[in-house]
DNA sequence: CCAAGAATCGCACGGTCGTGCTTTTCAGGT
DNA sequence: ACCTGAAAAGCACGACCGTGCGATTCTTGG
């Protein structure tokens, strides 16, 4: 790798801790050179707009979901441990990975009334998770762990719903529950959808 | 009333408005000054700060939250018909009153990460909020509704997580199915907590 | 080791931000 | 109808925003 990649590799990273603090908006060139060292020109010579800056960080925070949650989901059994894994892993993401914790809620609060191409990218990506949830609990109805009736899309939503019941009991309310109280709502939800 | 709070109580009102879509950051003294047809000096002579205006801001939002929802909900009978209740007048709340959904959501989003008297409010409000579905869910127990040894604290918990589930279906996603998906979660729920 | 090109910096721009100060306009009581 | 105090406007400030450009410093292939 080149040294400019290099460097615009690791600006990225900053920017998507950054961002998952004070949001993409929040998310200032100025501060970025700062935290990077670098100066305001340099930096923004690797991007040619905040717009672009906005949209590599949201693609480089989202390799590091893939990394961190989905590879590391569907290495696991299919079936109902899989659909646990895949939530325990996303657990994992929101609370230890990034400071300021899952970068696509924030995200999506940010843009959902900002139309253009972050929220179209944030969008997509979106659309993309929701259908990582239906397909990991579509393999524990074919194993036989859910009911084969299993409304797998109702099901996605109700755990997409938790994770944020969760963002939110966690990272403004620093509710001490918080992790057994969506532990808890699963564990529910697991045994409403099993066969 | 004064001409001042009059025209005091007509900016608050636009700053509710544009805060639920942008934020209470992202609501800026001259885009207020100029939806509100004033100069920004003659507006921020109102408040004395951004600060007091977004803690103005939020308590006007709070009373709005009141009028809309909390009211009429302890108007209906005790019971789970005042658990229903809160939950669809919340949902109008989310989807009729304001321009940019429920401000609340915004506003827990971008500022769990931003220490300050702002992010107190925030917290302060929803710990009312919470404590407003524990006790109305208590009526529902103390009714005969809901089980008895129903952990009313775990089940406000959870009715919070569809409305964060909600609010991202519909405001991001646009998802035409978002209001079906929550209810039939709710009804099932409710189901679930019956006696 | 040197030249070519990539990477970075310094500096400046127009714009908007929050915030003060001074002046002008207006409303309400007498 | 006037006086007074409140309300609003005008204007300016320093800071930071995103963005360009020209100069400078590095990396790297030959």
């Amino acid at each position: 790798m080149s040294k400019g990649q290099d460097t615009k590799a690791a600006i990225l990273d900053d920017a998507v801790g950054i961002a998952s603090e004070v949001g993409f908006t929040g998310l200032t060139i100025g501060q970025l050179a700062e935290r990077t060292g670098m100066s305001k020109s340099g930096l923004f010579a690797h991007f040619r707009s905040k717009e672009a800056l906005q949209l590599e960080t949201l693609a480089r925070a989202r390799e590091r979901l893939t990394d961190v949650v989905v590879r590391p989901t569907l290495a696991t059994p299919r079936g109902v441990k899989r659909v646990r894994a895949l939530f325990d892993l996303w657990l994992y993401w929101a609370t230890e990975v990034l400071e300021g914790g899952c970068i696509f809620v924030t995200g999506a609060i940010e843009y959902d009334d900002r139309p253009g191409p972050v929220r179209d990218a944030l969008v997509q990506g979106e659309r993309d998770w929701t259908e990582l949830i239906v397909t990991v609990a579509g393999t524990a109805v074919s194993e036989g762990d859910f009911r084969a009736d299993l409304d797998t899309e109702q099901f996605a939503f109700q755990v997409q719903a938790l994770m944020y019941g969760f963002h939110h009991a966690s990272r403004l309310m620093h509710d001490p529950k918080a992790l057994e109280r969506t532990r808890v709502a699963f564990d529910q939800l697991i045994a409403a959808s099993a066969a």
